[in-house]
DNA sequence: GGTCTTAACCATCACGTTATAGTTTGGGGT
DNA sequence: ACCCCAAACTATAACGTGATGGTTAAGACC
């Protein structure tokens, strides 16, 4: 049987609050009704443990999320990296377009560009050059 | 002069928290620093002041924030191209995952990322920085 | 005027809180 | 057994909060 939200916090010895937030984050992984609710199985009362633990690490659930698809996701990556690529490739070509035509201010794209993105960017190219 | 967050907040009458809640939900518009603040020019005051006003008419910040995008669609080709960079942010950040997790070498990226793409980004960069 | 320190500020994370609106369920009556 | 209802539960919105880790600005000192 599937545990509702309050039951699966209970168990797992959060808040409903904790567990809907680990959801919201893809934490946590639930059906849903057909009137919305969630519906967790029983590993995810273990799963939060895990959780629980790897943040006494000082791990954030950013990070704590990548290591849990590492787990379960182990292998595709490759593929996956060669088609982020592509889609990357036909992102800055776009852009690249739309700058092109329309005659945009520096300052508008900076400042629809986070700082983070600018950086990684950045980083990427560090790497590849 | 543009304000900073808590400047707006105060002249808006509102808390540093929503004035944030607003910026994230994409209600208020904000240049950022090379640091990351957020400054606001002073007509975000008064959008500030519109948005409460159509709160007490029970409108959800959701459709507040339709009806703001309507009046000012004129700014379709910025939102085009926020969302290509969003899109562009979350690929990179993707990208930049994989990169951490596994130990991919520089010529297996270089080899999956086209000559073309890496300078589009080269220029991308150069315009910004 | 330059540098150095420190208090005041800022951004973000990981929830907490309150209000609103919809849902489920254990009775109670018939 | 079936219908009704209130109590208990749920989801989501819109912030609030405390901790953490950077940033800026105003003096103090040289």
């Amino acid at each position: 049987m599937k545990l509702k939200i309050s039951e699966v916090a209970e168990l797992a010895n959060v808040t409903k609050r904790t567990v809907d937030y680990y959801t919201n984050q893809g934490l946590l992984r639930a059906e849903r009704s057909a009137s919305n609710y969630r519906y967790y199985d029983r590993e995810a009362v273990d799963q939060i443990g895990v959780i629980e633990r790897l943040k006494d690490e000082k791990l954030s659930l950013a990070e704590i999320k990548k290591r849990l698809k590492v787990d379960q996701a182990e292998n595709a990556d490759i593929e996956e990296l060669k088609m982020k690529i592509q889609d990357l490739e036909m992102d800055v070509s776009d852009i690249m377009n739309i700058l092109e035509k329309k005659g945009l201010t520096k300052e508008t794209i900076r400042n629809n560009l986070s700082h983070e993105s600018i950086s990684l960017m950045q980083t990427l190219l560090l790497l590849l050059i």
